[in-house]
DNA sequence: TCCCTCTCTGGAACGTTGTTCCAAACTAGC
DNA sequence: GCTAGTTTGGAACAACGTTCCAGAGAGGGA
């Protein structure tokens, strides 16, 4: 029988720990991940994960800039500026779209590495649109600012669609809500109800980007 | 001696149990509202505070709604459409800032009947501006997702900020990390490092909302 | 006035969580 | 093959949200 030694392939270590997180996270959502169950999955001991992560903070910080590092990878140098932020900001969208508690993780903890790096991309294009050195510090965080909350709505409107119920279900039953609510309180929201269940989020929220990319356009033109 | 009689002062209720709870938080932050000390500051226990409130989620709720509610009622019919969105993001501004535990919980929840109600007036005033149809859905979610960004981001950086140091403090800190950096590869960062202790938030949020809304008047005037 | 019913109370208890502790198992260098 | 250091994993701790339930208080008929 084979002798139980420590060896490479079921070592415990940083990665491995995170890649198991995120595979949790994934499955069953933020709730999902918790230090005993990851302890179970990989054969060990709450224990001895602490040896190798501070914390849960940490573990999820780490998830997170794991599947954000794709976004952050891609190489936008050959595009215009307004198309690099474009891209950069679908590539953050896609990322929490797949994965949206890191939604939640983005919106819950101040700047962190991760977030500093597309800050500093985000700010690098908004340069190279020859915006005053003035306004790139705050054109830049209006940016990142929307790009975030949008993370945080996703993320909590994965959570709250119940684990038996589609999207487009849920979808719905929010739009025969808003339809229903009264006429003289609620006229906006009641005109908007029918667009809910069939829009894009993802196309809604690069239009919020183009938006903001607009209004950056018509400063600089005055 | 005095009968223990169940008046109507010392009663509870679900005012008098957000009330309280909406003093802890703004006392001790987010982590400060437990149910034990919460019933203990009332002079209860647990149990009868589940009599007149169904859980925690739906306590930070409704001290969310009742700290918004001035943002809500302040009339703005006598504005402009531009001026009265920047009113009513003023206000949510204000409240959160002054109640940072209630951006946490704005970002985290999908969106629930207060913020249905700003999402109501940022929608009516963006039909005041004579956007088509066809846009404003999406518009006014821009503007709110914003506004929801921010608010997640302020109430991340008190629960960051040390009990112990205040602001300018670790502000300052921060930006002497940004200092800091690699030249070669955070050369943004770096250049705006300077503007980060002394920046007012508050004026930082409101140029958002104003880039966002030069958008809407560029995609408009084509 | 008594009693029954319904509302409301508050303290104990349950299950789960993040985290700490520590004895034992393993690995590597002399 | 001893020893010093690293790594393990299971037990234990403190705290949390929540549930449970015996009983106190109030009000309305008999």
């Amino acid at each position: 029988m084979a002798t139980r030694t420590r060896n490479t392939d079921d070592a415990l270590s940083a990665e491995r720990i995170v890649g198991t997180a995120i595979e949790m996270l994934d499955e069953a959502g933020e709730g999902g991940l918790t230090f005993r169950a990851l302890a179970a999955r990989l054969r060990t001991g709450a224990g001895a994960i602490y040896w190798h992560v501070a914390n849960k903070d940490e573990l999820l910080s780490a998830a997170t800039a794991q599947v954000l590092a794709g976004a952050i990878a891609a190489e936008v140098a050959e595009h215009a500026p307004e198309e690099a932020i474009r891209a950069l900001a679908r590539g953050v969208f896609d990322a929490i779209d797949e994965h949206p508690w890191a939604g939640t993780q983005l919106s819950r903890v101040p700047v962190q590495p991760v977030m500093l790096r597309i800050f500093e991309r985000l700010g690098r294009q908004i340069q190279a649109l020859g915006v005053p050195a003035a306004d790139q510090f705050t054109w830049a965080s209006a940016l990142l600012n929307y790009i975030l909350g949008v993370a945080g709505q996703n993320a909590a409107l994965a959570r709250a669609v119940a684990p038996g119920t589609n999207r487009p279900e849920f979808l719905g039953a929010i739009a025969s809500e808003w339809a229903g609510l009264d006429a003289a309180e609620f006229p906006f929201i009641r005109s908007v109800a029918g667009q809910l269940p069939a829009h894009d989020d993802r196309d809604q929220f690069l239009a919020g980007i183009d938006l903001i990319l607009a209004g950056i356009a018509a400063a600089r033109g005055q």
